[in-house]
RNA sequence: GCGGGUGUAGUUCAGUGGUAGAACGUCAGCUUCCCAAGCUGAAUAUCGUGGGUUCGAGCCCCAUCACCCGCUCCA
């Protein structure tokens, strides 16, 4: 059982009690679609962005980092176009489905056909506020609502201070904010939330050299580095898919886009994580002024007042195959590949949600839970044949109900080793209105209590918590100094805990469920051989390391987890 | 934005107008040499919020907020 259908609702409560991801201001009543990252969630996403940023921009030769301010000059978003398409309220024909400012359209009717219109509304509005004191027009700045634009006005900036070449890219990792129409999900969607984009610069195709890679060729190379980012952290091929968009889907400017989607359990389903975009010359186009007509009028773009640069490259490669000469100033084209830290975060956390039966209940604990199940099951075939004469009455479906009756009777056959089948079951949609399997899920879910692990099977890059310190028994001394001492030995170079306020079993079960891949237990023999036991998270197995190599045993582990998924 | 559902302890849920409960979790102590064992004790809820009906409201009514599901919309 490896991702039960309702783990989205299981993640949700799991990521509050384990101090992963709480409501935002929750005292107050919440505020809609807002969230925080708790103790473990911090670390969580942390390490995700920390991931992203070492496979972007250190393990590559043509990268830079940059973290733009927030707030920018209102201009920038003038000019990039957002301040046109996401601010104004905007009203919809019902009937050709157009779209049109409000304060564009006179009276109530469709300019074009002449339907009708729906309220004005704000669509992906940008939040507004006011640099200064005084809240007037001129003081008017929004929170960006896209960091892109961050790295586009300091194109040339990084071009001259680093030296760069085309091809060459910026990594950004920050901030952005949009009042969606419909946030949800859970961290999902949301108004504020954490993007992380690179624009990749290179050249446009007609000034590439003989053996130099075309924009298009880039493009499919970050779609694949961006795929196997994701897979190189653990999520399965199964659940990731690169989704190359219809040429109606793009923006007018984009050449190609091709998202890339994983699988969320539940309603969400298939859902973008990060569009890779070809973009051309648009955006630094945009944002320079003295452009030829012939390109505003390409790329559909307004001549550009205010900036005071053109965002040139240099070309001292280029050489002209008809007359010879060398050197061409141009402005790059861009590939895009824009990735949220939320919705990785949340999606490694969807991928890493295991259940797991590890014991079975013995014949007398099960008998009432059969007892229910029979019962309740009876009382599915009775509401089946009421469906049947009788459709589109109220309660569950006829399909519901067919479905709830099938997986609770194969979950029911193969017990007692299918405790965790017999509670999916229960929570199939509709299930929550039949009354008798209130009391199996009751039943079962008492002795999945006591059977059952909800472990985090988390790449140890990402997990939250590396090793976690644990005494056998901690009425003793010895064993509880020794442990606390691994623990500091350990700490420098990876995030250690300790913990001795359970059980040993239970200590184990709270770092399954935090994803913790190792534990360290010290007993009775570390006192006589100076050795420690090393359990693995995901097999159970333990073997025994002297303490002196145990760092450089977890080391090694870490960095050949990839291997071992193979 | 529209329709439906839900809101009671940290979590999952019970509680059909008359003294707020259970399980798990948490904390303290005892016990325990390896996978949520056991024993003893403890803390934790102005029943989402605000108003109303009533002698009396977790329960009925109105409003509001949040979350979930389905449409719609959107990068």
């Amino acid at each position: 059982m490896p991702r039960p259908d309702n783990a989205f609702e299981k993640i949700v409560s799991l990521s509050k009690r384990r101090g992963i991801i709480f409501q935002s201001s929750e005292i107050y009543g919440g505020l809609g679609s807002t969230w925080d990252y708790g103790p473990l969630g911090v670390e969580l996403k942390n390490n995700v962005k920390k991931a992203w940023w070492k496979s972007v921009v250190y393990q590559r030769d043509d990268m830079e980092g940059l973290d733009a301010a927030i707030i920018m000059n209102r201009l920038v978003w003038q000019y990039s176009g957002h301040e046109k398409t996401f601010v104004d309220p905007l009203v919809d024909c019902k009937k050709c489905r157009k779209r049109f400012r409000a304060d564009h359209v006179k009276g109530d009717k469709c300019p074009e056909c002449g339907g009708e219109l729906t309220e004005p509304r704000d669509f992906n509005g940008m939040f507004k506020t006011y640099v200064g004191p005084v809240q007037d027009e001129s003081g008017l700045a929004y929170l960006r609502p896209e960091t892109a634009q961050g790295i586009f006005t300091n194109f040339l900036n990084v071009l001259q201070s680093m030296r760069r070449k085309l091809p060459f890219g910026i990594a950004q990792i920050g901030k952005a904010f949009r009042n969606e129409i419909t946030p949800g999900n859970f961290t999902f969607r949301t108004r504020e939330f954490e993007q992380m984009e690179i624009e990749y610069f290179c050249k446009p195709p007609q000034y590439l050299q003989p053996g130099e890679k075309t924009d298009e060729q880039l493009h499919q190379e970050w779609v694949e580095a961006r795929y196997n980012w994701y897979i190189g952290l653990g999520m399965n091929p199964e659940r990731l898919k690169k989704r190359p968009q219809a040429p109606e889907e793009l923006a007018h400017y984009a050449k190609a886009c091709v998202d890339l989607e994983y699988l969320f359990p539940g309603s969400l389903g298939w859902s973008e994580l990060e569009g890779v975009a070809n973009r051309q010359d648009y955006d630094l186009t945009a944002h320079s002024n003295n452009v030829p007509e012939a390109d505003l009028v390409r790329l559909k773009l307004n001549r550009n007042e205010h900036s005071t640069e053109k965002m040139e490259y240099f070309d001292e490669a280029y050489v002209d195959s008809t007359t010879g000469k060398k050197g061409a100033k141009y402005i790059p084209c861009v590939i895009e590949p824009s990735a949220g830290a939320d919705r990785a975060t949340l999606a490694f956390l969807c991928e890493a949600y295991h259940e797991e039966q590890l014991s079975q209940p013995s014949d007398e604990s099960l008998a009432p839970l059969k007892e229910a199940a029979t019962a309740a099951l009876k009382s599915i075939g009775k509401k089946i044949s009421e469906a049947q004469k009788k459709p589109g009455s109220d309660g569950p479906t006829l399909e519901q109900l067919q479905a709830i009756e099938k997986s609770l009777q194969t979950a029911i056959e193969k017990l007692p080793g299918s405790l965790l089948e017999t509670d999916a079951a229960c929570s199939l949609p509709g299930a929550d209105r039949i009354e008798l399997l209130k009391k199996v899920r009751l039943t079962v879910g008492k002795l999945c209590d006591e059977h059952t692990r909800a472990v985090l099977k988390l790449h140890p890059e990402l997990a939250p918590i590396k090793v976690a310190v644990l005494p056998l028994k901690k009425n003793e001394p010895g064993i509880v100094e020794t442990a606390k001492k691994i623990r500091a030995l350990l700490q420098p170079a990876l995030r250690t805990v300790y913990d001795d306020t359970a059980g040993i079993g239970k200590l184990y079960r709270r770092q399954d469920e935090i994803g913790t891949p190792f534990c360290v237990t010290v007993d009775f023999q570390t006192l006589q051989d100076q050795t420690v036991t090393l359990r693995d998270r995901d097999t159970m197995g333990q073997e025994r390391y002297r303490i002196g190599e145990l760092a450089g045993i977890i080391e090694k582990r870490m960095v050949g987890w990839n291997a071992r998924q193979g």
